[in-house]
DNA sequence: CAATTAATGTTATATTATAACATAACATAT
DNA sequence: ATATGTTATGTTATAATATAACATTAATTG
């Protein structure tokens, strides 16, 4: 038995990503609405920014696109909303990118590891019991107790693959 | 059988740390001896700078450190010092905290794994074959090709839960 | 509608990292 | 030993990422 969950798998190349946006952005304002937290133009608008690709979103290109709309905008402005966001669980930092991507499935609250193309740039989103499982067992030998694992892994997705071939 | 090849242990608390140094010291110049590449006296101290302890140190502390003992360190030394031993393989950079710590194995080639004691800050790295191994097949069954893995592991180890009970 | 809380605006600054070019130290061939 | 090339370091400037602190506006609630 699999316990591979994919949140968010890789897109095929080309992809129209407009019905990822619609069924991201239509996930987050119900989620926020059965979590009564509010969903503001403001937080739409950057989640909106940071959906626009399956690629992280750097904050100040977000910030950039704000500034373009509305002149007060500010590094707090984005960073605030990319707070709000990450605590609802609908958009994930990449650390080793100081960069920010949308989560396929913020309804319930994880911790995804994540697999990002050299080629692409793109990432997806596994969310894996075994690995989970596997890293506590580890941890734990060593007496070590997990609060929170993060997981970055570079590499070439399938439709990179293909074309190199 | 495991795999779970243990690359920089915790340590006891308040444990006798200049042994830890000066192992790290010499295998560094033993290393380097053996590749040909120069562990110069700048290098060499920012190596002792980040084996200080086993907590991850930040590029802008180091910076302070040299200061004090050269006035003409800037930025670019400390980067460039890292950028060699970890190059090397002596120093990885923790990309959730922006630190770095120092490896205790660097004449092997290698990807840790990293686990982060959120109550002392300790770092000890794993390097376990299983886990490199599940994370290949899962992301293998997308399709995806690994070349490099970032794992970071948040929790509290074995000496500070003791000491919280 | 007054009081409170939450969200955003605004200014300033902290933190982390790199670019670009100059100089010095070291290695090697003549 | 000295010219030459290469590697390492010095130096100045700036880019990129993120937060602090306080003011204002909007929304919520008593």
């Amino acid at each position: 038995m699999s316990t591979n969950r994919v949140l968010m798998p890789f897109k095929e190349h080309g992809h129209s990503h407009k019905k990822c946006l619609i069924s991201a952005m239509t996930m987050a304002e119900k989620t926020c609405c059965t979590r009564g937290v509010k969903l503001t133009k403001l937080r739409r608008r950057v989640l909106e920014l940071v959906w626009s690709s399956h690629e992280p979103v750097k904050a100040y290109d977000i910030l950039d696109k704000l500034r373009d709309e509305h002149s007060g905008s500010a590094p707090p402005t984005v960073y605030r909303a990319l707070d709000f966001l990450r605590a609802e669980g609908m958009v994930h930092k990449i650390e080793s990118l100081n960069a920010y991507v949308g989560c396929g499935e913020p309804e319930h609250s994880h911790i995804g590891q994540f697999l990002i193309c050299r080629d692409c740039g793109a990432v997806a989103e596994m969310d894996d019991a075994d690995v989970r499982e596997l890293l506590a067992e580890k941890a734990g030998s060593l007496g070590f107790h997990i609060d929170r694992e993060l997981i970055e892994i570079k590499g070439l997705c399938a439709a990179c693959s293909t074309e190199h071939r």
